[in-house]
RNA sequence: GCCCUCGUAGUUCAACGGAUAGAAUAAAAGUUUCCUAAACUUUAGAUCUAGGUUCGAUUCCUAGCGAGGGUACCA
C-alpha cells in the first residue's frame, strides 16, 4: 500500500522517498529476546529452517502466553488483576532488560544484534518476493536518543511536565484529547519518544521534504494524532504537512489479527498459496504451449501475486478488509488476474497485427464502444492526480477495471482483423495498444506486474 | 465512561450534495466455424431506524440500534 502511493504520488510530478520505519528496539523486542533465551534452547533460523522473522515473532508469541499464564498465576493467589499485569515477573525481567539494553549491556546488545539480523533478513526475503523496496530505511534504535534529547528540550520549554515518580507527559485535554506518555518513570523511551525523534531525523537528512506521509494501521490514528500535535507544539513549520495515511486492518472472520497472539495470516504463505492457485488455474487452461517451467512459474507468480495485491487495493484504504483464508481470493470479475488477462490479449493482437504504433490513424466513423474507450483513456492523467491528492490507489485501481470491462466489451462485440477497411482495423489496434499501455503504467503503480501471455 | 471509524443486493465492494444507486460474486438463461471463453450478453436482487437541513441526501446534522478500533510506563 505504502509503494503504490508512493508510486502514484511520483507519477503525479513529486519528488518521493520512500522510507522504512524500522521499530527495532523497546520493551516488544526485549520480550522476543527474553523468552528467545529462557526457552529457545538456542534455536537459529540455521536450525529450524524458519524464516528469521517468523522464529523471532514465534517468541513473542511464547512470551505473551507465559506472560498470560504468570498472571493467571498471581490471581489466583489472591492478586488484583491490574496488580498482577504490572508485577508478573516475566514481564519486569523484560523491563530490566530494556535498561540494559539502553545501558549498552554488551551481552544484550549482542543478543539484540543477532535476533535482529535474523528479522531483517527474514524482512529482505519477503519484501524480494513482493517487490517492493525502499530508498532509506530508518532504525529506532538509531533515533530514540534524538526523540530523548527532544523530550527534555519540551521540558524546558514547559510543554511536557514531570509527574513525581519521574514520568514525562504532555497535557492535551485542551485539545480534547487525554495526558500521553513521553518517558518512563525509568527513563526509558516509549513508542512515542522514538516517532518524534525519527521524525526530527528524516527532515534533517532530508531538508527538501515538505511532509510526511505515514502508512499506518487504523489502530494508530490516536498515536498520530498526538504525535503530529507534539510536534506542532515543538514548533517545527513542516508539523503541518503531516499525514496518518490510516488504512482499515485486515480483519479475519473470526476478529483482528494480532501478532502479541500469532493469530495472524503468514503473508509468506499467503503469497505461495496464490501462486500455486494460480498455476493449477493455468494448467487446467492450458494455453501456454511453448513456455518453459521457468517461465511458466515466473507468470504464475505474476498472476498470484497480482490477484493479491489487486484484493488489498482495490478497496478505499480507510475501510476494513475482510479476509477469510478458507475461501481464496477469486481470480474471475473485478480482480488482477481478469485485467493480466485483458492485457495479455491485447499483447496477442499486437503480436499478430505488426503494427507500428507511431504511424497516423486516418480515422473515419468511430463505433460508440471505441468512442467510449477513447473518452476514457483522456481521463487517465485526472486519475492519477485525484488518487495522489487521496492517497488512494483505489480510484487507479477502479479506473483500470472499468477500462478494461469497456474494452472488453469492444473486443467481443467489434472484430479488429476483420474489420471493413485498413483504417478501421488500423484505428482498432491503434486503441488496443494504448489501452495495452494504460493498464501496464496503471498496474505499475500498483506495484502489480502484467504479462504478455496467459 | 470518554474518543474515533463504519453500517448499501445473500456476500465482497462503488457512487468529490445531483438524473433511473453502479460492479463483482453466488442464482437463472444464453454466446465459441472469428483476433486467448481467466471473456462477453441478458434476467432477478440493496442505501440500519427515526427525525432534521436542502430544489435535491447513500453522502451533511441530531438521536437510536448494530459492528469494530482506541483510550497501556505494549508497539
Amino acid at each position: 500500500m505504502g509503494y503504490s502511493v508512493a508510486e502514484i504520488i511520483k507519477a503525479s510530478g513529486k519528488k518521493v522517498y520512500k522510507t522504512q520505519i524500522i521499530n527495532d528496539r523497546g520493551i516488544h523486542i526485549c520480550k522476543s529476546m527474553l523468552a528467545w533465551e529462557k526457552y529457545g534452547q538456542g534455536e537459529t533460523p540455521q536450525s529450524t529452517g524458519l524464516k528469521g522473522d517468523k522464529l523471532v515473532g514465534n517468541y513473542y508469541v511464547k512470551f505473551d502466553q507465559e506472560y498470560k499464564k504468570e498472571i493467571a498465576q498471581l490471581v489466583a493467589k489472591g492478586k488484583d488483576i491490574e496488580d498482577a499485569k504490572k508485577t508478573a515477573p516475566i514481564l519486569l525481567e523484560a523491563k530490566k532488560m530494556l535498561l540494559k539494553w539502553e545501558a549498552g549491556d554488551e551481552a544484550t546488545v549482542t543478543l539484540w544484534k543477532t535476533m535482529n539480523q535474523w528479522v531483517y533478513k527474514g524482512f529482505d526475503e519477503s519484501y524480494a518476493a513482493l517487490g517492493v523496496n525502499f530508498d532509506t530505511n530508518y532504525y529506532e534504535s538509531n533515533t530514540y536518543l534524538l526523540g530523548k534529547e527532544v523530550v527534555a528540550q519540551g521540558l524546558e520549554k514547559g510543554i511536557f511536565y514531570k509527574k513525581e515518580d519521574g514520568s514525562v507527559w504532555i497535557d492535551l485535554t485542551d485539545e480534547g484529547l487525554d495526558e500521553k506518555i513521553v518517558l518512563r518513570a525509568d527513563g526509558t523511551a516509549v513508542y512515542m519518544t522514538q516517532d518524534i525523534g525519527t521524525a526530527i531525523q528524516r527532515i534533517k537528512d532530508f531538508p527538501d521534504i515538505r511532509g510526511l506521509v505515514y502508512t499506518v494501521g487504523n489502530e494508530q490514528d490516536y498515536h498520530f494524532k498526538v504525535l503530529f500535535l507534539i510536534l506542532k507544539k515543538m514548533g517545527y513549520d513542516w508539523a503541518k504537512n503531516l499525514h496518518h495515511l490510516s488504512y482499515g486492518m485486515v480483519d479475519l472472520p473470526e476478529g483482528k489479527m494480532k501478532s502479541r497472539e500469532g493469530t495472524v495470516v503468514d503473508a509468506d504463505d499467503l503469497m505461495m498459496e496464490m501462486t500455486t492457485t494460480a498455476g493449477d488455474i493455468s494448467q487446467e487452461l492450458g494455453k501456454l504451449d511453448g513456455y518453459s517451467d521457468k517461465e511458466k512459474s515466473k507468470l504464475y507468480k505474476t498472476i498470484g501475486l497480482g490477484a493479491l495485491k489487486y484484493f488489498i487495493l482495490k478497496v478505499d484504504p480507510k475501510k476494513r478488509i475482510l479476509f477469510d483464508p478458507r475461501e481464496s481470493i477469486d481470480f474471475n470479475g473485478n480482480t488482477g488476474p481478469f485485467i493480466q488477462y485483458t492485457y495479455a490479449r491485447i499483447q496477442s493482437i499486437l503480436r499478430k497485427a505488426n503494427f507500428d504504433t507511431k504511424h497516423d490513424v486516418v480515422t473515419s466513423i468511430l463505433h460508440p464502444k471505441e468512442k467510449e474507450l477513447i473518452k476514457l483513456l483522456q481521463n487517465y492523467p485526472t486519475v492519477i492526480q485525484n488518487a495522489a491528492d487521496n492517497l488512494s490507489p483505489a480510484l487507479i485501481a477502479n479506473y483500470t477495471y472499468e477500462l478494461v470491462k469497456g474494452y472488453n466489451s469492444f473486443y467481443q462485440s467489434v472484430p479488429i482483423f476483420g474489420a471493413d477497411n485498413e483504417n478501421d482495423k488500423d484505428t482498432r489496434v491503434q486503441i488496443s495498444y494504448m489501452v495495452g499501455n494504460v493498464i501496464k503504467s496503471s498496474f505499475l503503480l500498483l506495484g502489480i506486474k502484467v504479462p504478455d501471455r496467459m
